[in-house]
DNA sequence: GCCGCATATAAGTCTTGACTTATACGCGAG
DNA sequence: CTCGCGTATAAGTCAAGACTTATATGCGGC
């Protein structure tokens, strides 16, 4: 999952999602815009936007001397899919685990500590959050 | 979006997996798993489990002397929301735009300014940079 | 209490990559 | 053709952070 490697810079984030409420910029007005949040050069922004070219993020039209950039789904969705995927084993685990918990905690107490070699089998108690 | 810099990192991308796929993993598990697939050391794969903790990725629990972590679903859950919110938004600016760049490779003719539509004007600034 | 195992932290090194300035390229205007 | 503007590339610097070795902490067994 390289997309993630792309992601990770603040400011290739921020230029996407201008590029996502724009629709399209061209590469001045994304230098401008990175300029005014992060105080980069106009070189920093235009490797940024090389980055972003090189793994899909973003297309370019060219329109006389400007460069017109605008944000591919494509990319997105693969980096959505792949946290759909681990949140999906993620909750199945959890069903289980639940259920496991539902129909053996009155039957299971502690049962721990004869086994010191066995990696833990399941948990004491399901992890709530938000 | 402070999820997107510790995805950044394919080790810390590798460890969510498994431990998506296991349901839980005591440190020592993981770092057998690292130690194979990238060849580092204990201690580094306790730094990424700390950035992960402290990130709110994982939960740890005491088991004697092991440290048993599983995965948590909100920060996924959240990350997955921006991106989602992106896509939303690219899609609702849908122009021809995406289309004419995939097929219109092979006539290479781009009639510019035959679209007064002023999808991005905010190309220009008023201003020069230094 | 003492020892050993599982894990975490400390301290230091080294690589990655984000930034800078300087320069090259391409296009439209005159 | 030449100039100027918009943008990309080159080359070099610097800092973040991912790794290392060495050491501290905490728990269970004896």
């Amino acid at each position: 999952m390289e997309a993630f490697d792309v992601l990770g810079d603040p400011v290739r984030r921020r230029l996407l999602e201008h590029l996502a409420s724009a629709g399209e910029l061209s590469a001045g007005g994304l230098v401008a815009l990175a300029r005014e949040e992060f105080g980069i050069s106009q070189p920093a922004v235009s490797q940024h936007l090389r980055v972003l070219r090189e793994a899909g993020f973003v297309t370019v039209r060219a329109d006389g001397p400007r460069r017109v950039y605008a944000l591919r789904g494509e990319p997105l969705a693969e980096a959505e899919r792949w946290l759909a995927d681990l949140r999906g084993f993620w909750s199945q685990r959890l069903d289980s685990l639940e259920t496991e918990l539902a129909r053996g905690r009155r039957a299971r107490r502690h049962t721990r500590s004869t086994d010191p070699d066995h990696a833990a089998p399941a948990a004491d108690e399901p992890r709530r959050m938000a």
